[in-house]
RNA sequence: GUCUCCUUCGUCUAGUGGUUAGGACAGUGGGUUUUCAUCCCGCCAACAGGGGUUCGACUCCCCUAGGAGAUGCCA
């Protein structure tokens, strides 16, 4: 039989960092094969459940151009792949269990749950259910059914013995059966099973091979083994990938930054980049490859060259990645990922006019190399919007040099804007350095001011195309307030 | 507390008994450049500690320490 993986996530919040990680390693790993990558939805938990975070997941997996051979939205023999939809089979199976001496039903309430595990908490006792309904007598049985409690179903872990599996990464993993979690609830009051029950009654009617998930589900992996063996089925491969962490080496979340692929998204990610950057945490080609398209992870993932150790995700180089991506789209598309952010930044109408198109061309190949996320285009582009705020003196006049020759040199400029905006760019640059030379000042004391009356800033993408792309109208209103202001302080200062 | 897993530069990693321990990000210094960025060049920086095994350990074994995860009618 050839590779079947899935990635099963439960609908209960935003796809984030690890989660993705996952789908991915499992997707190339499937693909890597040639084999089948399996799309299932572990919603059983019903209290936690998010129509938001299903559509959150269909979405993700669309930007990250994961496609899945089943699914809910498939073809497939093995279906339904909605666990919510299959309730009648675990509820069988969990039967069977008590039936065969394997699990038993558990009429205790949460509350005394919850007292047991204050009292152990206090006492520095061990944890866990302390196995009450495991032995019930008949009598004690009835009464309880009598009392209308809605049981749950348990699993009888051996109390003697211990469990071995064998992991792909990590080898051997033994577990005394007296240090699993005592009879783990498999169905629950609700009539749902847990994951523990509805992941092993999955796998094994859908045949999975092989099973990539991340290291915290290693101590469920004994118990998973443990149910195999009650059912009397064969487990599949196991193969525990690292864990994803935040820089303080504590399990990535919210703390750390944004997590949810949405967020990144909606910075301006590139699906290439994080697909790129996220699959190197844990898993790496050779000694310095890292540049890896979807396609090309497709055929080349390995799970020999799996890392053990947990890996701390790195918004910097993650940032480092998308630039390079950035860098190397082309300018049509470029500009039309940006557009958004544009829009959003209420720069341009979502259909731009002609005018604002041809800004927006001319943008790009000046933005493109100082574009780490799409949406620092904002920052990049806000002087060609709109207008500069308060103007700082100390700003626009070059060290060494005074208000009045400040204005003396933007005098120069403003004399000479209609060449300017005639000439090409090296005739420009030639203009300022002749400039520069008549006035006795450095270039840049000829270009900082005027960097600074047109943009607003001391940084921004090169000044002469800039001035081309605001107009010669708008760069002689700017310098002429900024003289305005020079000539004020010459006579007042 | 208990159990399990993990341990190479700050971070991601290469390394599978003999290497000046390599690469990348970050940091830092410099060059190109009209600022920033890009690009180029340089520098900084690691085998957690202690025992073994061996002619020889980052590589194998043991112990210690540290970190993480699990310990739910959540997944």
């Amino acid at each position: 039989m050839g590779v079947r993986v899935r990635y099963a996530p439960s609908p209960t919040g935003l796809q984030h960092i690890g989660g993705i990680r996952t789908a991915l390693f499992n997707y190339f790993f499937a693909k890597s094969k040639g084999g089948e990558f399996i799309l299932r939805i572990e919603d059983t938990d019903r209290e936690r459940f998010q129509e938001e975070a299903l559509q959150d997941l269909y979405s993700t997996l669309n930007w990250l151009g994961i496609d899945w051979d089943e699914g809910p939205d498939r073809n497939g023999n093995y279906g339904p792949y909605v666990q919510s939809q299959r309730t009648e089979l675990y509820r069988e199976y969990a039967r069977r269990l008590v039936e065969n001496g394997h699990a038993y039903y558990c009429y205790c309430s949460s509350e005394r749950l919850e007292n047991l595990r204050e009292k152990q908490k206090k006492d520095k006792e061990d944890f866990g259910y302390d196995r009450k309904c495991r032995n019930l007598s008949d009598s004690e049985i009835s009464r309880s059914k009598q009392d209308n409690v809605k049981p749950v179903i348990r699993l009888k872990i051996p109390l003697e013995g211990e469990t071995v599996f064998t992991d792909y990464l990590l080898g051997e993993i033994t577990r005394k059966n007296s240090d699993i979690n005592p009879d783990p609830v498999l169905l629950k009051s609700d009539g749902y099973p847990t994951y523990h029950l509805a992941n092993v009654i999955d796998d094994h009617f859908m045949n999975i091979t092989h099973i990539l998930r991340a290291q915290e589900w290693i101590p469920s992996g004994s118990l998973h083994v443990l149910l195999y063996k009650a059912f009397g089925w064969k487990p599949p491969v196991y193969c525990h990938l690292p864990m994803v962490m935040g820089s303080d080496g504590q399990k990535l979340s919210k703390r750390h930054g944004s997590t949810a692929v949405r967020d990144f998204i909606a910075k301006g990610y590139l699906p290439e980049a994080v697909v790129n950057y996220v699959s190197l945490i844990g898993w790496s080609f050779d000694d310095s490859r890292e540049f890896f398209t979807r396609e090309e992870l497709e055929k080349l993932f390995t799970l020999e060259k799996l890392n053990k150790a947990p890996g701390v995700f790195d918004y910097k180089k993650l940032d480092w990645f998308n630039g390079n991506y950035i860098r190397q789209m082309s300018n049509d598309k470029l500009g039309t990922m940006v557009l958004p952010y544009l829009v959003k930044a209420g720069f341009v109408d979502e259909n731009p006019s002609p005018e604002n198109l041809e800004i927006i061309e001319g943008l790009i190949p000046l933005a493109k190399e100082r574009l780490k996320v799409l949406s620092d285009i904002k920052e990049i582009s806000a002087f060609l919007f709109r207008e500069n705020g308060e103007y700082n003196l100390e700003e626009i006049i070059p060290k060494k040099l005074d208000a009045a020759k400040t204005a003396e040199i933007l005098e120069n400029i403003k004399m000479h804007l209609n060449e300017i905006f005639e000439n090409n760019e090296e005739k420009t640059e030639e203009f300022f350095r002749k400039l520069s030379e008549k006035l006795n000042v450095k270039l840049g004391d000829i270009i900082m001011p005027l960097r600074t009356a047109v943009t607003g800033s001391k940084v921004s993408p090169p000044i002469i195309g800039s001035l081309k792309l605001l107009g010669m109208e708008k760069t002689e209103a700017r310098i002429n307030r900024v003289l305005d202001i020079l000539k004020n302080e010459v006579v007042n200062g």
